[in-house]
DNA sequence: CAACAGTTTAGAATAGTTATAATGTAGTTT
DNA sequence: AAACTACATTATAACTATTCTAAACTGTTG
């Protein structure tokens, strides 16, 4: 479990100050031992709620949109008009649950490595990403 | 090159009526020879440019949302604040240029078959989507 | 501690999408 | 073919997630 100046080390050393606000944020990201995913609105409600404070919500966007562009969230673009983000950053795929619209992480053995055979785009591949969307079997068409 | 009888039927036997605005939209949509990705103020701009005609907006978007349910168009949700929807309904998957933002197909021989190997969710797989983004190597970090 | 660049903030603005409620229309019944 | 009914369309308002703005604040450097 992380603590407070391993915090600051973790954005200073990736150019960011560490604000009181970004420490608080990080609290509630990083201080747990399981990874998670979260909905900005989540992660609003959780500040103020667990740590009983207020941070702007312009705060909570800018801080994480800085995570997630120094690499410490990754970013999960599921059929919603929500964004999710995931604070386990390794390479790993995901289940959504179109019941609940639930996150859920895949494990390494769930699927095979991916070989992408021919690349046409001429461009380099930054990321494959599988999304394996799943309900009950009795679940009526949308 | 689809008529507008078989338009009028491919609606009816889906349990849509064929009104005037769901056939101009199967005209832009449906009437070419290729496949194609659109988001809706893309399918909105070619009703007004392309048929000369206009269709509100609301009712763009209410026929965009009966096609998807009833399995003509597929939705593909990339990292944006802007849905796109795909006229090839085949299984397939998408590289994003993240240059562009464009989507485009995959060939069939671009991955090989994914195999999920377990599903722990105990539902039922709907789809398996995997999309490879790509971007210019010389492109920096957001 | 002065100076400055980076950060936070409340609130306004924006963009995409959905809801509303009145009007119109396709298909069915008589 | 008139009447009926359920489904569709429409303009516009409402809503929601996100970004912008500009003023106030704060961490860091010299």
């Amino acid at each position: 479990m992380p603590k407070n100046s391993e915090f600051i080390d973790k954005l200073r050393s990736s150019g960011l100050r560490p604000t009181k606000q970004r420490l608080k944020i990080c609290e509630v990201l990083f201080k747990r031992d399981k990874t998670f995913h979260f909905t900005i609105s989540d992660l609003a409600k959780n500040i103020s709620e667990q740590l009983n404070q207020k941070i702007s919500l312009a705060t909570v966007y800018n801080t994480v949109h800085a995570f997630k562009n120094k690499g410490h969230l990754k970013e999960i673009s599921i059929n919603s008009s929500q964004s999710y983000f995931d604070t386990n950053i390794t390479h790993h795929h995901h289940f959504l649950d179109e019941d609940t619209n639930e996150l859920i992480d895949c494990d390494n053995d769930v699927i095979e490595k991916i070989n992408v055979k021919n690349n046409l785009t001429g461009k380099k591949i930054k990321s494959v990403e599988v999304l394996i969307k799943v309900a009950s079997d009795n679940q009526n068409q949308k």
